[in-house]
DNA sequence: GTTGATTGGGCTAGTCTCAGACCATTGATG
DNA sequence: CATCAATGGTCTGAGACTAGCCCAATCAAC
């Protein structure tokens, strides 16, 4: 924690490669967060361009790229577009070996903690604010969602859940880190298998999350998210061993 | 909160700027955090443009616009390089209502947001960690670093001991998050006058931090850190007033 | 002084990215 | 069946960005 390392947090790359790769990248997080559903479809590109700040050109290239690798299936016409047809795999311990072989030990460390630390922080945050009595229903909502969810759709909406309370600080700011935190370990999750007992276990800490918030117990709801976290992130441990 | 808003989080634009700009941003970062003191070098032109994965062309503009700004003095030869002559402003009530104008109300309440919940966060994982010594003599000397500050040397030391406890998480995601976090404030820190009485209670609250991340009580880092956060938001809402 | 290493200054050829215009396909609607 | 609005597909010229090379200035060391 020398002077020069303190350097590598502020002078390090602009730029986490060209605009193609970035694009590639932001689709798939689009993907995989289920921000746009299986079956879904993206935005028109003269829209998604625009709404991404690039041009149509380098977004139809990382289109191409994902309908190439079976995330997209691009159909041409007025009622055309870009459809989802990427399903998360069946969780498999072994694709979980590789994902993590893949991203590194040290990386993976990195990307728990981060999200341990925001999302804490933003649940902190919602518990210190005084909620609308429509931000306690959509929370309400989701949770309710989420605990009616099949197999099929439970990834999702557990996604949906936690950034909902994120986006209900009403920091933008905050939403897109808790988004970003969360796709860096969503193929992680995905391989996890879906134990009856754990998706049991995962609805009451769920629960204690959104009782804590509704309430306004701030240090309620940061242990409620941290307790939740950790197993999650013991399971993942546990899996890999 | 309906499903498009929801896009926004995640399809929203993939670059901030262009190259040139967005090197200006992080340069003027490194500057106004202290991360390169006043008086002090930046790298090489060539080992920089490496480290920010840019071309020399385009760091060099980035330098001439800073230079050009008074930020920076350039000078050619062995021994030469980009110095940072940049000192903070005098606070001053004036510049903070212009600041907060220039950046919008709600971008304001955002970035406090924001702040509010990395920096939680990274305490209370701090907390939780379990410290080597040398870990804890960082924490420390920081500490007894800022309290034996001077008013020129305040804000850059009580950066760097706010970042310290997101470093020494070993999350470099965190780390830069917070870094980002505190970026997005300090030109309205640095326009608040630095009256006694607010340093003696910032003393008092950043004492109060350590003590709770050395003894590993979760609750209380967070609670320190929020309270000690929560201060500075106030004090700036009252400037504002 | 002379030298040589280090550093900023500048040029060029090639690639990436963009804005905008125009073409091709599709399918609901009349 | 013909129409036409919406959407993907393609091309072009201009500007941004890069890698690599060489030049110019400076100053400690000899």
């Amino acid at each position: 924690m020398d002077e020069s390392a303190r350097w590598m947090t502020v002078l390090r790359p602009v730029r986490a490669g060209n605009a193609f790769e970035e694009t590639v990248e932001r689709l798939l997080q689009a993907i995989k967060l289920g921000v746009v559903p299986p079956g879904g479809k993206l935005p028109p590109e003269r829209e998604l361009a625009a709404q991404l700040g690039i041009s149509r050109v380098t977004l139809r290239e990382a289109i191409r790229a994902l309908s190439d690798e079976g995330y997209l299936d691009v159909r041409r016409g007025r009622y055309g577009g870009a459809f989802v047809t990427y399903a998360p795999p069946e969780p498999d311990a072994g694709d979980l070996r590789q994902a993590v072989n893949e991203m590194g030990m040290a990386e993976l460390t990195d990307a728990l903690t981060f999200r341990l630390a925001v999302e804490c922080g933003a649940a902190q945050v919602l518990a210190a604010t005084t909620l609308t009595e429509d931000q306690r229903e959509v929370l309400r909502r989701r949770l309710a969602e989420l605990n009616q969810a099949g197999l099929d759709d439970y990834r999702r909406l557990d996604t949906a859940f936690h950034l909902s309370i994120a986006e209900l600080t009403g920091s933008t700011l905050l939403a897109t880190t808790c988004a970003d935190a969360r796709s860096r370990v969503s193929d992680l999750l995905n391989a996890i298998p879906m134990l009856q007992v754990n998706l049991d276990h995962a609805a009451v800490q769920h629960r204690a999350i959104v009782e804590a918030i509704l309430s306004g117990d701030q240090d309620a709801a940061r242990r409620a998210v941290a307790e939740h976290l950790e197993g999650t992130a013991a399971l993942l441990r546990a899996f890999l061993s």
